[in-house]
DNA sequence: TCTCAGGGGCGAT
DNA sequence: ATCGCCCCTGAG
């Protein structure tokens, strides 16, 4: 395992919370193990939270030192967004509760498919679906003994029999994801979308069938990495109106530009943690 | 056994 | 701009 020296960063919300759903952790190894599309990653930190150690591989290309800088995004200044957002009570405790979680860099299309499955349902089930999808139309990789099956092509679901899909539960966003998985062949939005602003990158997701404002806005953050955008769900929503006491009837973009006004270029981290904070308290 | 909501969005009014 | 509906699962 290769090493590398990381500090102030929680494996385990920013693994298993709501942004990925591809991470499992293995008690016994103390260690995570995520797939994405073309790689097996294997994570696992040793020391204390102040002085840390990573110790990571990525499979089967081995080494792969430029994908866990960019997927973990160790390059961003966290003191310094730490700083930014502590605006308020509500945040601060949120931090408190939840320190040292980061947002991540996923591949594009992965994260949209992803949150395709996002709709009207829970993380628990998403990760479910998305496990019997990678069974399904992923490639089998052999890593440390243990199986795992990686998020399928584009393509693979772009072909797959609609019957097929629906055989993973995916219910009515079966359709979604098909044709979102043509929609991106045919377009190559993954190479369009990289270097256009905020709105331009929204609207041409919005264009693709099944993806609202809050789908795509949850592209923008855990794909693209705009900094100052909160993907409002229900719980973005609620801690909106319970917190800063937004009328409830706002419009999302509305509430959104009130966001990324208040927390001043890093909504979508404050999000995070305020998305983690409302939905584990009762 | 039943109800209800879940990291929404579409299509008909 | 509002509203019923979608497909299924787990919690209560």
């Amino acid at each position: 395992m290769n090493k590398l020296i990381l500090e102030d960063y929680d494996l385990n919300m920013t693994l298993l919370g709501g942004q990925a759903f591809c991470f499992d952790y293995d008690e016994k190894e103390n260690t995570y193990y995520g797939v994405t599309r073309d790689k097996v990653i294997k994570l696992k930190l040793v020391g204390s939270t102040r002085e840390s150690v990573l110790h990571w591989q990525t499979y089967p290309k081995k080494n792969d030192i430029d994908f866990i800088k960019r997927y973990l995004r160790l390059d961003s200044d966290y003191n310094k967004i730490l700083k930014k957002i502590k605006k308020d009570e509500h945040v601060k405790k949120a931090i408190k509760k939840y320190p040292n979680l980061r947002l991540l860099k996923q591949d594009f299309e992965e994260t949209l498919l992803s949150f395709l499955i996002s709709s009207n349902n829970n993380i628990k089930s998403i990760r479910k679906i998305i496990r019997e999808m990678n069974k399904r139309f992923g490639k089998k990789i052999k890593v440390d003994g243990k199986e795992f099956y990686l998020f399928p092509e584009t393509e693979a679901i772009a072909n797959a029999k609609l019957e097929d899909l629906l055989e993973c539960k995916l219910g009515f966003r079966a359709k979604f994801i098909k044709g979102a998985a043509n929609h991106l062949l045919k377009t190559n939005l993954h190479k369009k979308i990289i270097n256009i602003s905020e709105d331009n990158a929204r609207s041409s997701l919005l264009q693709i069938n099944g993806v609202g404002e809050k789908i795509a806005d949850c592209v923008l953050v855990f794909s693209l990495s705009f900094d100052n955008v909160t993907p409002l769900d229900v719980w973005g929503k609620r801690f909106l109106v319970q917190f800063y006491k937004l009328n409830p009837k706002m419009k999302y973009a509305d509430m959104r530009k009130w966001t990324g006004n208040y927390f001043e270029g890093y909504s979508a981290w404050a999000g995070q943690f305020l998305f983690e904070y409302i939905r584990h308290t009762d």
